[in-house]
DNA sequence: GCAACGAGTCGCTAT
DNA sequence: ATAGCGATTCGTTGC
């Protein structure tokens, strides 16, 4: 990777067309040469989480005159980067890859609550996990234990908005549609931290679908009191 | 801005947990003492767009005996670095600042669209553009000339899913019972350049939802050509 | 502050 | 390849 910090402007084209004005910037350049996948990163040295400007793994980048240009033919996109002034040049070869391990994910979440459902709802029990639909994946399918209503779960980890609540509407639709659990009337559930007052607001008006409230930390805690029970269960026995 | 590169791991904790193995990475750290915002960012030498690791503006940044912590106590949110290693430190101030002005947006193709609304359907006409409703902004309000029924615009710049097109439904049904346009019944279109299968199979079964597809190009070119007949008209008066 | 949305989103998974 | 979706999403705008 070669490291660029200096003052500079630059102009993209491509999927947008935008135009970035002078100033100080840090500019990553991934070089396959030095173990790098040909893309290239810009920031402004005071502010932002995202690059200002990017272009992605692929990138045919050179360099003349104090203009760096990145090209990726098969997207058609390109980036001229207009140096005025390097305070710092460095390279380095990039040879240990690291890796990035994520625990409290959603995905785990919803692990947590497929085998703590009666948090969810008393009295249902475990169909499938990203059960597939027509319409996209459904994070738990469940059922009631008597009378076998279909129950569509869609876990949110954070907080919940219009578009949750919607899209718990869709998937709710198309399995009563689709009919593949015959003909008793699905009902849903979106399970989150928080509900945004839109979201709440729309529930309210639909018959078929409640909010339940609950949080990771929440159901983890529950799921490791049912653990240590067990264990003084075990213990005393 | 400081710039460290070298050999590092990370563990961070906050809104997840996630832990990034040894390997040779980038740091960039917006000294606040430097004309940064607090910010911190770390990224992978070999590959990714995104940070690996990250830390939002206003956190508070310490390095004892090669170990960096930041911490945002406000968040909740914790980054400690390990460096193992380190083949570059460098540090300079952010003076100037950047601005990106973006030009092909879809804001912008929005714009082009409401001028031009004649090739969205024909005999429909303005009525407001980020229209305001319980459940989100429409990007186009019209409605129809001759008769006066409103009609819902959607646009996207890019490819609509499913997900857009259960966003024009939302907006539907609130137009419908918000009630504002009277009682006639309202109808939507989804302009896109293209549709998604699962989008299509949804607004076909949707009587009151349509799609016109459209691209920023094909619109603008259409606009131009009207500007040019204009000019030809004004020279030959 | 909340809420909703677009993004040059990115990156992942499954069909 | 397409499709759908989560993300430590981020950043903006409007109320």
């Amino acid at each position: 990777m070669r490291i660029i910090v200096g003052r500079a402007s630059a102009r993209y084209t491509g999927r947008i067309s935008a135009e970035l004005t002078l100033g100080d910037v840090v500019i990553l350049i991934r070089d396959p040469a030095l173990g790098g996948d040909g893309s290239l990163l810009l920031f402004d040295r005071a502010k932002g989480i995202p690059p200002r400007n990017w272009m992605p793994a692929g990138s045919e980048i050179t360099e003349a005159d104090g203009v760096i240009v990145a090209e990726h033919p098969g997207r058609g996109e390109r980036l001229e980067i207009y140096l005025e002034s390097v305070e710092s040049d460095f390279s380095a070869p990039a040879q240990l890859q690291t890796t990035l391990a994520k625990l409290d994910t959603e995905e785990a979440f919803s692990d947590l609550l497929a085998s703590n459902l009666e948090m969810v709802d008393e009295g249902i029990e475990l169909v499938g996990r990203e059960y597939r639909t027509a319409v996209g994946p459904v994070d738990i399918m469940a059922r009631e234990a008597e009378g076998g209503r279909p129950v569509v779960v869609e876990v949110k980890r954070r907080r919940s908005s219009i578009s949750d609540a919607y899209q718990l509407r869709r998937y709710l639709n198309c399995v009563a549609e689709s009919g593949e659990f015959g003909r008793r009337e699905p009902r849903g559930i979106l399970v989150a931290p928080h509900l945004a007052r839109g979201a709440k607001e729309f529930l309210d008006g639909q018959k078929d679908l409640t909010f339940v409230r609950l949080d990771f930390e929440q159901v983890l805690e529950t799921e490791q009191a049912k653990h240590k029970q067990a264990k003084r269960r075990k213990r005393s026995r």
